[in-house]
DNA sequence: ATGTCCTCTCTTAGAGGA
């Protein structure tokens, strides 16, 4: 079963793109991110038409996830953090999908930081931890997939040096997503490849998809019921090379079947 | 500082966000 997420940027302005890799490489299961569409302007009739179920929650101009099953309509658990209520940012969503629970994440992105939007992120991040600390105490299948917004280590930038002070690589944001995965989480992608360079988005500025100047920011975490079950991962990166692309790349995982 | 590209509006240019 091959489980992917893809911060599409705009679902409406990427469609093409999206329905042309959904075509070509079939994940099973899809989480999105940045739909940048409110709830009625979700294209889902050609997502149907493409042979997928989904489940979003929209927002007007901004953010905004949606979880995508191949052949199957994901049965839909919460959308939103518990003890978040007031939070007006569509950014979390959670069903299950063959037994696996699968939550999909659109982590604020922080900058300017410091200010508002980092003291948001990191408010939400440990909303999001506290969450994910449950999720772990119940002994599922779990993966929480999507757009964290953190560069996890200088292995994950090209120049780390020039994110010192960026909010997606500030102290406190590695610490939050370190502490995270300190619950008893695994990094998909780190697990399976410890030493190499792995990016999952590339900045429009300056053709830096060209020079491969890229962030690793999309991240799969797994319980330990799920993480056992892992045999593959990797980032669909020519997709980014695609005309009218998200500045991101589609990112997956393979796990066996039980 | 800059670069690019999305969406929305007091719309066909500019603002805000990433």
């Amino acid at each position: 079963m091959k489980i992917a997420t893809y911060n599409v940027n705009g679902v409406n302005g990427r469609l093409p793109v999206l329905l042309r890799w959904l075509a070509e490489t079939a994940p099973d299961v899809v989480c999105l991110q940045e739909l940048k569409a409110p709830q009625e302007k979700f294209p889902e009739e050609a997502i149907k038409d493409a042979g997928y179920g989904a489940i979003w929650q929209g927002q007007k101009s901004w953010n905004g996830v949606a979880i995508l099953a191949r052949n199957a309509q994901p049965k839909e658990i919460r959308r939103g953090l518990p003890g978040n209520a007031d939070d007006e940012q569509s950014r979390y969503i959670e069903a299950v999908v063959n037994d696996i629970v699968i939550g999909c994440l659109y982590l604020p992105n922080g900058n300017p930081a410091p200010g508002p939007k980092f003291d948001y992120k990191l408010q939400w991040f440990e909303q999001f931890a506290k969450h994910a600390k449950q999720l772990l105490k119940e002994g599922l299948p779990v993966v929480l997939a999507g757009d964290y917004n953190v560069i996890p280590t200088e292995m994950d930038a090209y120049k780390p040096e020039r994110w010192v002070e960026d909010a997606l690589f500030r102290p406190e944001s590695r610490a939050a997503f370190k502490k995270l995965v300190a619950q008893g989480w695994t990094d998909a992608i780190r697990k399976l490849y410890p030493n190499e360079t792995i990016y999952t988005f590339w900045d429009y500025f300056r053709n830096a998809y060209g020079r491969n100047a890229g962030l690793r920011i999309d991240h799969f975490l797994l319980s330990p019921q799920l993480d056992k079950r892992l045999v593959a991962a990797g980032v669909d990166h020519h997709v980014r090379g695609w005309e009218k692309t998200s500045d991101h790349g589609p990112v997956w995982i393979e796990v066996r079947d039980e």
